[in-house]
DNA sequence: TTGTTAATGGAAGTCATTTTCAATAAGGAG
DNA sequence: CTCCTTATTGAAAATGACTTCCATTAACAA
């Protein structure tokens, strides 16, 4: 039967990591949800599924899925940080609406000029301050819908 | 003596709070470094000159020179905090370079054309996704001279 | 000078995340 | 399939940036 396992299946074994079971809940649980969760958040719904998770092995196996390029993680500026599980493996170019009452984050898409703009500026930072610009972020603090 | 006593120590007692030797020294250190600093980075400049200067007392100037308008305070994303001096009452728009191996932040002048489409994103974002923006930040992250 | 009350600093508390370590379980070798 | 090495696990303790508590101190208005 081709096609059984999932793709990141494949992905986390092809960066040499043990394909285990409460990995294989964790990014089930990242992969049917389609918001941006804190750890917390991932621990307590995973502990729903498998209630013998610990903490730990979710802060652990979240970073091993960034490092296999599986998930993402987004500093929301509140001191917890967000993780997302990626579509494809290249993400389109998207900027944060991220609200300061609720901390929900809102991806929207990179307006083309935009997107040029802050191209041209970082190559311009790379010149003239010689700082090696890796990636810019752009985020808009403030209210959503519900909280405001 | 006219002039006598800093800007900074009338906007303080303006805005209802008393002058304390503690405030005067945490306000002079910030006042004579140039960069962004994080709030131990205050501590340790402070205790030079005032030993008795308690880290707590750091934290809750800072939050009061914030409150007063005098300093403005930078996330640089790494969980510590960076303060910084306000030369104006009003900043000019800038974004930041920020090294993601010393920390250092670079403040950079934002372009009119980059600014104005900063902007008219988040019209549409509020119209779009019915999101109050209160505040655009756009950090660019790479590395300094001195770190790449 | 004095009295009220804000401000101070040390100790203890938070809170997200990391480290430690003994027990467990993948999965390659045989 | 079974054994064995070693990555992985989870509970508990540690970390690090802040914040809160509380008894003492010091601004400053009267």
């Amino acid at each position: 039967m081709r096609g059984h396992g999932r793709w990141f299946h494949g992905r986390i074994r092809g960066c040499g990591y043990r394909l285990t079971l409460p990995r294989m809940k964790i990014v089930e649980v990242l992969n049917s949800s389609n918001g941006h969760l804190s750890a917390e958040d991932v621990f307590m719904k995973v502990h729903r599924i498998y209630p013998a998770v610990g903490l730990t092995t979710v802060y652990r196996t979240l970073e091993m899925l960034i490092a296999s390029g599986i998930v993402v993680k987004i500093d929301a500026g509140d001191g917890k940080a967000r993780y997302k599980f990626k579509k494809t493996l290249e993400e389109e170019p998207h900027f944060h609406l991220i609200c300061k009452k609720c901390g929900n984050i809102i991806d929207v898409k990179a307006d083309k000029e935009l997107e040029k703009n802050i191209h041209r500026a970082k190559e311009e930072y790379i010149k003239r301050y010689r700082f090696k610009v890796d990636n810019p972020q752009l985020r808009f603090y403030g209210y959503c819908e519900s909280c405001k």
